[in-house]
Formats: structure tokens, C-alpha cells, sequence
DNA sequence: CTATTAATGCAAATGATTTGCATTTGCATA
DNA sequence: TATGCAAATGCAAATCATTTGCATTAATAG
């Protein structure tokens, strides 16, 4: 029975299956989709219904310890842990491969346009899409 | 009977309702949803069916008459010219109303992540959620 | 004018996500 | 420790944007 360490989580009942998507989310070097998740945590035996996935991710956004981090071109979305650093990425659009950019171009421009419009930014999303270099050279052969 | 001036079309058939489709995106000032289009053209008179909407929307895009603008939270899908000049938008989480962005930080970032990375990027997206002005006042209220 | 095939309409399928509802379970408290 | 309530869960059904199968209509090449 693992013992998480999430100060947020104070008021909240102890969950298993909570447990459980938190502990492969900390496994994880790249943002998830629900289903994944769900996959990974039946795979390492527990039961736990999709629905149930659904409902614990939303939880988990609503007391931010979790984010949304991506939507693929398809609109899934991707989760990550928000003590994870804040980064955008690179998605490769064959193999879905992510690669973390290191740069927000978006921080200081949220400031700039913010003051300009009179608008209150809450959010931003910002991703490239294109071609890994694997999957570049996979091509070429074609 | 309309007539329509995209170069591209060159190789297709005629069509009423895509010209309609035309006629409805070339008059507007923000980008729609398919939805939003489908509407636009029946108030007008037209009857058009939805799947037949998402066909046009499709063809154009392969054509790039048009091109995919932004995402709302929800994930539907916004719609634009590709005239019309490339930019991103800022998007009111209340009213919806998309207020462009005259900036677009990421052509120059592209190059250099391209670069460092062997990315081959094809596409990027970029998109400021929040409030304006007026819907933030109106919340002030209550 | 006629054959070919793109364009269309309609209903059903998809796929991610949400929800209703009955059941289980954590946990505070009697 | 027993009891009750609310949160957590499972399952199936509902949603919602989008896609697709299939039969029909219509544009246009020859």
C-alpha cells in the first residue's frame, strides 16, 4: 500500500485506484492519455474501470496536480504531473513520440498581450507537429 | 450562381453548396466551426446536410483553401481562409469570442528547434485561453 | 445524349469523454 | 467496535464532434 505524498490530496479519501494512476504517472517520462493510464495500471494487475480513470484524472486536474499537457492531433489528451516543469512539446505526428521543448515562447508574451487587450490569460497551449527524425528516415525509403 | 475565383478548385466538379461554404467563410471576420457553417449556410436558405459540410471542410483543407485556425477547449474545430493572414488567437473561456494575436512567436522558434533537434516540423499550435474584458467585468458583478 | 464518377443526404458508426445509477468502501462519529 | 453518510467505483448508456457506408443525384467529359 503505497503512501503518496500529495498535500493536496489531504482532504481526499484514500483510493487504491487513485494510487495506482498516481504511481504510473511518477513513472513516466512523457505526458499520458486516460487510456494508457487505464492500461498500464490493469496491466500491473488492479482492476480499475475506465470510467473510474476518467473521474480520478479529473480530480487530480481540479487539484492541480495534474495537468493537461498536449492534445495529438486526434484530440486526445495528455496528462502530466504539474510538479513536473512546465514545457511545451514536439509530437511527432507518426509515431506520436513527444520530445519537451525547453522554450515558452508564451510566458513573457502573455504579459505584453494581457497589458494590450485587457484580456485575463488563464491558459495557453502551444505544439508543434511534424516529423521525427526517425520516422524521416523511415520514409525515405519508401 | 456564384462564381468563385480559387485557383485551386480548378479540378473539381461545381457545386452549390460549396460555394455557399465559400461565400459564408469569405464573410466573416473570425474563424467557425463547422457547425457554426453549417447553420450560416441553412439560415441562408440552402439546404445542406452536416456530413456534407465536414466533406467541404475536408476537401478545402486538402486543397489549403482553408486551413484548421484553433481549438476550442472543447475540441471543436475552428475554420479559416488561408488568405486570410496567419495568426493565432486568444480565446474568452466564457463567451467564446477570439480576439487575433497579431504575433506569432514560433515561425522564427521553428528554425532553430528544427535545427537542434532534426524535428521536421509541418505545424504548430498556439493558442491564449482566458477572459476579456467584458466578461471579466460582468463576473464582477455577482 | 450518355456514361462516369464526384457530390450529396441520411443514418449508423466511431472514439474520446461524460454521466446515471446502483453498489462498495473509507472514515468520522456515536 | 458498530453505523451512517458521502466519496469512490463499475457498468452501461449517453454525449458530442467527426467519419463513414451506401444509395441517390448531378456535373461534365466525350
Amino acid at each position: 500500500m503505497m503512501k503518496n505524498h500529495y498535500e493536496k490530496l489531504k482532504g481526499c479519501r484514500a483510493s487504491k485506484n487513485r494510487d495506482e494512476v498516481l504511481f504510473v504517472m511518477e513513472n513516466q517520462n512523457c505526458p499520458l492519455s486516460v487510456e494508457e493510464i487505464y492500461g498500464k495500471v490493469k496491466a500491473k494487475n488492479s482492476s480499475i474501470s475506465l470510467s473510474t480513470v476518467y473521474r480520478i484524472i479529473d480530480k487530480l486536474l481540479n487539484l492541480e496536480i495534474i495537468r493537461k499537457a498536449a492534445t495529438l492531433e486526434d484530440n486526445t489528451s495528455l496528462y502530466e504531473l504539474t510538479k513536473d516543469s512546465h514545457h511545451h512539446y514536439m509530437i511527432c505526428t507518426k509515431c506520436k513520440k513527444m520530445i519537451p521543448i525547453d522554450i515558452c515562447p508564451i510566458e513573457e508574451l502573455e504579459h505584453k498581450i494581457s497589458d494590450s487587450t485587457g484580456f485575463n490569460i488563464t491558459g495557453h497551449k502551444f505544439e508543434l507537429y511534424g516529423e521525427c527524425k526517425n520516422c524521416a528516415q523511415k520514409q525515405d525509403r519508401s
